[in-house]
DNA sequence: AGGTCTTTGTGAACGCGCGCACAAAGTCGC
DNA sequence: GCGACTTTGTGCGCGCGTTCACAAAGACCT
């Protein structure tokens, strides 16, 4: 590694989304007991190919050892490490109906390196009731308490997500993940992502119609080969 | 527009992943009852430059009217054929847990091609109650009935997502929408697009700590600035 | 009917990310 | 200790996607 400590490195934004992965599958051999796995390995548990592992890697230093492989915990850190995960962050979900429900009962967040600490609705009816152990607040309430580092989930109806966006940009949320199915209009500098499962569906729709005429065009060349075959005779 | 009707066409993923959002904005100005608009009008309603759209546009043809835009109508039309959406596709979910009923509850399914068809699980105890009007059944029910061009989603736990997979592809599922945090292995043929929370928190947790760390430095050039102009008097 | 003005569609340049090939480095056997 | 072997780290080329610049096409005004 040339690379000087304490040296801001920027890593490609491909690389960062499929850190999480790496990570994931790290923690998966640690738990097997795995303390020494190679990137040929690690790339098969990541569904990457071992090549783009490894330059991947090299983005953060060069933490394998040659002829034997990468130390699981000692990647595991950095890989934690450079995602910013020493310490939990703070989530607030905000829109507490069905979606925001089956969020704050989710497990999978805590052992990932998130704390649901806050959550948020408009409606007075649901403001004061107790869900997945939080009682629920109301924005008001939420700026008051808020600090710095929070991260925002929105799961409010697509018409009143700009609103909420708005307000939480308002009380310094740099980082936004939207599941109301429309685009957010935020200032510079705060970073949304975007969970939208029918457009994922719309994918999936669009490769099995492909998939589909596909066959259907080999029917007709089998068609088609048949009839050359029957004026050839 | 040199494409013969009929002729296939092959579009860049990247555009294929724009369609859906460029539906869902045609369709809110449809609901508004404007009929015509500009590709700078619709590419700030999807929130891309609007030289990217009509790149994307150009590749299912020339749909627009120079000088005047795009007949809104015509080519909501275009894009859902483009992405299959003439008629619903029936899509099943596996695992009725607390995701599984948020999703079986979700309207906007409905509203975008796709119809929630079966409910799966494999606890005995799930099995034969209602959720959302659909009574859920287990995976033998699911093999007699499942027809082509079906859609899956998983939303069982992680442990058993592969085994899940197995048993859909076997039936001849080509489409697999996974909510479990795991890397799914698929015969050829069948595309899998996943949806992993944690992941994009995490994503969003590394840029949240970069923005940080950068106004670290500025204060530190801040103070590094200070001392400079202290030395120099 | 002709001119102007708006907006589309596309060729070309650019930058990024992926895959390949290979050298460097370190381990293991003898 | 030395050689063979394994596995990492990286320079390079290529293909894809995004952006820019501009010409073609049609509407609208006079
Ligand atoms: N349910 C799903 O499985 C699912 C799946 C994908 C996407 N989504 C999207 O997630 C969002 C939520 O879906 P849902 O099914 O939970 O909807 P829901 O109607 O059940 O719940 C919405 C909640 O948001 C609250 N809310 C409304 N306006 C608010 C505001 N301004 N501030 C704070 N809270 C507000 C409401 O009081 C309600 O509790 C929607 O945009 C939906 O399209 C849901
Ligand atoms: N709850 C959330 O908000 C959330 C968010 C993101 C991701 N996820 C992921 O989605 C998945 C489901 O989450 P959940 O909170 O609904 O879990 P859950 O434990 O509440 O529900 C899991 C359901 O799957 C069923 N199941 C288990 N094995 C099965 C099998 N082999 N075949 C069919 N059904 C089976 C169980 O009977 C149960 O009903 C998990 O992988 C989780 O990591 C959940």
């Amino acid at each position: 590694m040339t690379q000087a400590p304490g040296t801001r490195r920027d890593i490609p934004d491909a690389t960062v989304a499929r850190l999480p992965v790496y990570l994931r599958a790290l923690r998966a051999l640690t738990a097997a007991g795995i303390d020494v796995v190679s990137s040929e390995d690690l790339a098969q548990a990541a569904g990457v190919r071992s090549t783009g592992l490894r330059k991947d890697l090299s983005h953060l230093g060069s933490y394998g050892v040659r002829g034997v492989g990468y130390d699981v915990a000692r990647l595991s850190d950095e890989i934690a490490r450079e995602l910013g995960l020493q310490h939990d962050w703070a989530v607030a979900i905000v829109g507490m109906g069905n979606l925001g429900h089956a969020l704050a009962a989710y497990s999978g967040f805590a052992t990932r390196g998130f704390k649901v600490r806050w959550l948020v609705d408009e409606d007075p009816e649901v403001i004061g009731t107790v869900i997945a152990g939080l009682t629920v607040i109301g924005f008001d309430e939420l700026a008051m308490v808020a600090g710095d580092g929070l991260i925002a989930v929105i799961a409010t109806p697509p018409t009143a997500a700009q609103d909420v966006a708005d307000q939480m940009t308002r009380m310094g949320v740099r980082s936004i993940l939207n599941f109301a199915p429309c685009v957010l209009q935020v200032p510079e500098g705060v970073e949304v992502r975007k969970v939208d499962l029918a457009t994922e569906l719309q994918i999936l729709a669009f490769h099995e119609q492909r998939g589909r005429d596909e066959d259907d065009d080999a029917a007709r060349l089998g068609v088609h080969a048949a009839r050359v075959a029957e004026a050839a005779r």
